[in-house]
RNA sequence: CGAGGAGUAGCGCAGUUUGGUAGCGCGCUUGGUUCGGGACCAAGAGGUCGUGGGUUCAAAUCCCGUCUCCUCGACCA
């Protein structure tokens, strides 16, 4: 029985070496999506949407504790909305999905699938935005964007997606600059206490930036391979799109003004984080904050006297604790459940047998460094603890390995060898374009993150002084 | 769009060279024995071989067309 999972578990032994096809498979065979009918969309099955359910929750706490309000925007935008900000409707045009007919007729105007909201939020802000007393706006949607990308990859790159995308409007540059930074920030403890993975934070190059920002910044993951994973993002948008859509407020000095507007968005992409990022020989590693079943209680001799009332009763204990459990009472053998739910990457199981019962104990095996320890049957104080240690393991184990593989280079050839060796590559960089795209030809790199403040003494590339500290990388 | 590969049962594949009644493993269904690291026995269901045309007594197999998917490039959260 089951040796086709078998034999898979086998194949996905050598993650580092053949990591694409690895995560593909996992991700499929773990029943977290499907693929759609339409090339690069995504079935979201329940398991998957679980681990969706938990970010979306967590980070909507942390959104309204910091005064942001939800809202939903529609779905169709018009195709003139897009056109009103240059750089923005250059940078989309390429990956736009256009609906042309709709009633059983042509439309006058095309309507675009919304690939993001800025311009249509925009035109609404600008409808409700009066006077100074309306600032700031601060408002949050979570909603599915569809990008018409070439390659896809479940979670990383898919045409349709979900996120979260926030957009506020600020009397002043300086106070949405402020908020830009402190979301990053937000972002970027998220990224640590609830997915349990370390982040490289930073502003974008221009060539990186948002189409029609002044300004980026991002977070960006190492994946097991040496990969960077653009996790989160960003955007200060000055007065552009304030501009094209005629946010205007009437200041206190009662001149008309222009808002100053951010936004910025992390999708499911995040979940495809958490897999590269934690994922190992058997699957799936998931944090405790997000897993969908924390704690899988597998009965051992099922129908030996007492074991399934043992279960269930162990099982009610935990739930009462506020702990997510998963009784697996199905009639497959112990050996294909361990294997099973370690795959599905459930970071605590509990086995209970005949001889636990007896002793008045239980088996904790922990999926993150798959070791099993003994605890007082039913000892709920134990497994919160155990979790909690998991969480903070976790994120030890993936900041170290980011951190030792965070490499300098002074040169494109040390550059090339960095990136070669799956590492993160900090070097300077004098801000010229041909730099960076000489960068991206020599050693297929691109520019993830930089810092303003620290400034390395010369350009890898031209040699020229530095102006920038840049972290390269191979990216997804 | 450039290069390579693949379409046969739910999944993974064999069969194509040399045309001859559609096969294997897993999964699924039913019954039974099991259960501390992917158990076993028995019986069963399931396929217009991507698609259109051609050659032939006969095509998964040979010929021509066409569609789709995957991998690697260019583009991107």
């Amino acid at each position: 029985m089951a040796k086709n999972d078998q034999q898979f578990v086998k194949e996905i032994a050598d993650i580092e070496s053949d990591f694409p096809q690895w995560y593909t498979d996992v991700v499929l065979k773990t029943k977290l999506v499907d693929y759609g009918p339409v090339k690069g969309t995504m079935v979201i099955r329940p398991y998957g949407y679980a681990i969706w359910e938990n970010i979306q929750r967590e980070m909507d706490a942390r959104f309204k504790a910091a005064g942001v309000e939800n809202a939903y925007f529609p779905l169709l935008i018009p195709m003139s909305f897009m056109t009103k900000e240059a750089e923005h409707v250059e940078g989309f045009a390429p990956e736009v999905a256009v609906v042309t007919h709709a009633g059983g007729e042509k439309l006058a105007e095309p309507l675009v699938v919304r690939p993001t909201s800025e311009t249509i939020i925009g035109h609404m802000f600008g409808k409700w935005i009066e006077s100074w007393r309306d600032l700031p706006l601060r408002q949050n949607q979570w909603c599915n964007v569809m990008r018409w990308e070439k390659t896809t990859r479940p979670f990383l790159r898919t045409s349709e997606f979900l996120w979260q995308e926030g957009h506020s409007v600020y009397a002043s540059g300086e106070e949405a600059e402020k908020e830009t930074l402190a979301m990053l920030r937000l972002y970027e403890e998220f990224a640590k206490n609830v997915l349990c993975m370390p982040v490289l934070t930073g502003r974008k190059t221009e060539k990186e930036k948002f189409a029609g920002a002044v300004a980026t910044y991002g977070m960006e993951a190492m994946m097991h391979d040496g990969k960077s994973l653009q996790s989160g993002t960003t955007h200060y948008m000055g007065q552009n799109f304030a501009q094209a859509f005629g946010v205007q407020f009437t200041d206190k000095d009662g001149a008309l003004k222009y808002g100053y507007t951010m936004s910025y968005g992390v999708s499911t992409r995040l979940i495809g984080a958490l897999i590269m990022t934690h994922g190992d020989q058997r699957g799936l590693v998931l944090p405790p904050p997000v897993a969908p079943v924390q704690v899988v209680i597998v009965p051992i001799a099922m129908k030996k006297p007492g074991v399934l009332e043992a279960t269930h009763a162990l099982k009610e204990t935990l739930e009462n604790a506020g702990i997510r459990v998963k009784l697996d009472d199905t009639d497959n053998s112990p050996g294909w459940k361990f294997n099973e739910w370690e795959m599905k990457g459930v970071p605590l199981r509990i086995e209970l047998g005949p001889r636990d019962i007896e002793a008045g104990k239980m088996l904790l095996f922990r999926r993150d460094i798959c070791e099993k320890q003994e605890a007082a049957l039913g000892d709920v104080k134990a497994v919160n603890e155990l979790l909690a240690e998991i969480s903070e393991k976790m994120y030890i184990k993936a900041k170290e390995r980011m951190h030792s593989r965070i490499v300098n280079a002074n040169s494109l050839e040390e550059l090339l060898a960095g990136v070669n060796g799956g590492n993160f590559v900090r070097a300077g960089w004098c801000g010229e374009r041909a730099c960076e795209d000489k960068v991206k030809e020599f050693a297929q790199a691109t520019a993830r993150v930089m810092d303003d403040h620290h400034t390395a003494e010369a350009c890898l590339c031209c040699g020229k002084k530095a102006k920038h500290t840049v972290f390269f990388a191979r990216a997804y």
